[in-house]
DNA sequence: ATTTTCGAGATTTTT
DNA sequence: TCTCGAAAAT
């Protein structure tokens, strides 16, 4: 006993009084709001610790839920620190993870097998270009954005659910009244095909499956005691209901999170979960109404960054309207200015960072000490040419994900073809890969031939290898060396059966042969994490459970000690922290960016906002926010981003001239976004408003600050801070 | 007639 | 960096 009470002890020495009682407070429905750097992912562990320690519950018992790879694996790795590396850290999950877990043991029941494929946005794109073919459409990026997003609202209504899980199910009862239908139709029966389940299908099913099958749901709920929720603001409704479902039995769920920092709503999360809570809680759409109450806890001190900083990212937040006001404090005063370079040119901007890291370096500093964050992911190589000039060391963080590389998908296709020779999806990966002569027209023929005799493409392939129609090209070679591995695979660990597939489909050669050191090192590095799980988990690592859920995890282990500047998008530098951050690239357009602007939804800009305020929170003790002139990639000459005119001036140290011209634009768009009245209309512009529906703006004025807008039935006054106007294109 | 290669052009953010 | 379309190579 006295061990017990003994180390809880050692865990309250850490936390402050607002934290204890979040560690402490254990049953019912808590919500936490923690405003950045306040120790959130402290108080989370701490609790989780508290949970097991001082109450006795079992790590399978408490589901800790957080939404991105990264925020789980540092949950993880903190409750390993604290627990020991032995500990079973399974249900500490994204939620998407938690949700394919609950699927690889139910899915059965709706009539789909159990070692269903996970596809990933690469896999949906292969699917789509698959469908547009068949239908002769073309595909371009911004149609498969457009289509993803179809497919997202149309799966929004869980029926589909039904007759994706109906093996039987006759499609030609479908109406389909537009082409997206159509498209969206043939994904989903593709998908049947596949045995795939996408990101959004992963809810969908778990949430249709605790809808259907009470047995199903009550005994995950009786399992999971204890519910925490990480970045709470980050959820979206449907994924709200599915927690608030699993929590209807033990009533304990805990959510923490920051309103201030939703950087996710356009992939759905509402915020308004978090800020309402209690109303959320007793929704009309639950069947079990159950009148809870929920109590709050705030966490506002904020131990991470020196003042200055803080201010800085309190004044710029406090221009959004859309928020629960709340200030960050600290007890520490003092500290460097935030710095605002404004460079003549790009060159100039990543010189001078490249100075200051160096006099840092030389001084006796580490690399490590400072991290670059940049809005989207084309900067990083302005900054990476930058770093190579000067001979900077950098990792960049996330990126494209390692499961996500070319050559590791490759891989793994081969191996999943290995594994299971009628998987499709994975054989039209490889089949060209390395080169073997069968483009376009050998496969057409092939699926066709397929789909006639219902055989799977390798089967197909297999009987048609030595006909006229392949001669010439290497698919019997391809046949053979896929066979001869399925042979051997089953006395072989899943890295030697690796190794063999790299040799015998000349996969390495072709690698090799191409010269990029790096995709190669990339395999290498597979291979090794694949020698790392064979030591962890010996004999029981076959073939099928190494490739079940590879597809939802990504490259945990950049977190090397290595001495480098990180370099990332600021929606990856989310829950992470630095001495030194230079922002960079805050240039109207690419931040906030165009898109953002075109909608001329004050929405999307408030969240552009939140993004950067997150950046800005990333800093502990030095902050630079760079900007630079030049043309940028539309060829309009640059001009810096509104959101240092959001930030009082007297809290900046402004290095460089900005001149005159952009300063008095400077000066109207402050004026303008001070406000939640912003002119953003002009006359002519043709609107759509959410009840007249389309109209021209026929005058602005500035005093009342009203629109005049004509519309079929007449002109109307409309006032700036209305947010059901659009514009029509 | 098919496949491959080569150069031009465009990029939000993540599970 | 990655994707797509046109010309070159088989």
């Amino acid at each position: 006993m006295s061990t017990i009470s003994g180390t809880s002890h050692e865990i309250f020495k850490e936390l402050n009084e607002s934290q204890i009682n979040a560690v402490t407070a254990t049953e019912g429905y808590i919500r936490v709001i923690a405003g950045a750097g306040t120790g959130k992912t402290k108080t989370l562990t701490h609790r989780y610790a508290y949970l097991i320690n001082e109450l006795g519950i079992s790590p399978s018992n408490i589901l800790c839920i957080t939404f991105t790879n990264k925020a789980a694996n540092e949950m993880k790795r903190r409750i390993k620190t604290m627990l020991g590396e032995e500990f079973d850290t399974s249900f500490v999950a994204t939620l998407h993870s938690f949700c394919t877990r609950v699927l690889r043991e139910e899915i059965t029941k709706l009539f789909y097998p159990d070692n269903f494929i996970v596809l990933d946005n690469i896999d949906q794109k292969k699917i789509l270009e698959e469908v547009y073919d068949e239908m002769g459409i073309k595909m371009d990026t911004a149609s498969f954005k457009f289509m993803i997003d179809q497919i997202r609202y149309y799966k929004n209504l869980l029926t589909y659910v039904e007759y994706l899980s109906n093996p039987n199910f006759d499609y030609t009862t479908l109406k389909t009244k537009t082409q997206s239908d159509e498209i969206i139709i043939r994904y989903i029966k593709k998908q049947r095909k596949y045995f795939g389940l996408d990101f959004f299908d992963l809810i969908n099913f778990t949430i249709y499956l605790f809808n259907n099958y009470l047995d199903v749901l009550l005994k995950w709920q009786k399992k999971l005691c204890y519910i925490m929720v990480d970045e709470f603001q980050d959820i979206t409704a449907k994924e709200f209901k599915m927690i608030r479902r699993l929590s209807e039995y033990n009533r304990n769920l805990f959510v923490v999170g920051d309103p201030d920092q939703n950087i996710y709503e356009w992939r759905g999360a509402n915020m308004d979960v978090i800020v309402n809570f209690e109303k959320w809680l007793n929704n009309e759409c639950f069947e079990n109404q159950l009148e809870l109450k929920a109590q709050d806890i705030i966490l506002s001190r904020n131990y991470r960054s020196r003042e200055p900083i803080l201010l800085a990212a309190n004044s710029l937040i406090e221009k959004n309207c859309n928020r629960v006001v709340k200030h960050l404090h600290t007890d520490v005063s003092g500290g460097d200015k935030v710095i605002y370079l404004h460079a003549k040119s790009d060159k100039d901007e990543i010189k001078y960072i490249c100075s200051k890291i160096k006099a840092h370096v030389d001084s006796g500093g580490k690399y490590s000490d400072y991290a670059v964050l940049y809005r989207s992911g084309y900067v990083s190589r302005f900054v990476e040419q930058g770093f190579l000039g000067a001979d900077i060391p950098y990792v960049v963080y996330g990126g494209v994900g390692f499961y996500e590389r070319m050559e590791i998908k490759d891989v793994l296709s081969y191996m999943r073809l290995v594994d299971n020779i009628d998987d499709d999806l994975s054989f039209k990966r490889v089949i060209n890969v390395p080169r073997r002569k069968i483009g376009k027209v050998k496969l057409k023929a092939l699926t066709e031939y397929a789909e006639q005799n219902d055989l799977s493409l390798f089967r197909a392939l297999s009987s048609l290898c030595d006909t006229a129609l392949f001669k010439g090209s290497k698919a019997k070679d391809f046949v053979d060396a896929i066979e001869r591995l399925r042979e051997t695979a089953e006395n072989l660990s899943v890295s030697e059966l690796l190794q063999n597939i790299l040799l015998e489909t000349g996969y390495e050669l072709y690698i090799r042969e191409s010269g990029d050191i790096d995709r190669l090192d990339n395999i290498t590095e597979l291979l090794r994490s694949i020698v790392t799980q064979e030591i962890e988990f010996g004999e029981n690592l076959t073939l099928s459970t190494f490739l079940q859920d590879i597809t939802l995890f990504k490259d945990s282990d950049t977190e090397d000690k290595s001495d480098c500047v990180r370099i990332m998008t600021i929606h990856t530098s989310k829950g992470l922290e630095f001495d030194n951050v230079f922002l960079v690239g805050l240039t109207e357009g690419v931040f906030p960016s165009a898109r953002s602007l075109e909608e001329r939804q004050n929405d999307a800009l408030e969240e552009e906002r939140r993004l950067c305020f997150v950046a800005i929170t990333r800093a502990r003790k030095k902050l630079y926010l760079t900007e630079s002139e030049g043309f940028g990639v539309k060829g309009f000459s640059k001009t810096p981003s509104r959101f240092l005119f959001d930030i009082d001036e007297n809290l900046l140290e402004i290095v460089g001239v900005i001149p005159e011209e952009i300063k008095a634009e400077y000066i109207i768009l402050s004026r303008m976004f001070d406000k939640t009245d912003t002119v953003v209309y002009s006359v002519g512009d043709q609107i759509r408003h959410k009840a007249f529906g389309e109209g021209i703006v026929e005058e602005v004025d500035e005093k009342t600050k009203t629109y005049y807008i004509r519309f079929v039935n007449g002109i109307k006054p409309i006032s700036f801070s209305y947010k059901g106007l659009s514009h029509v294109f």
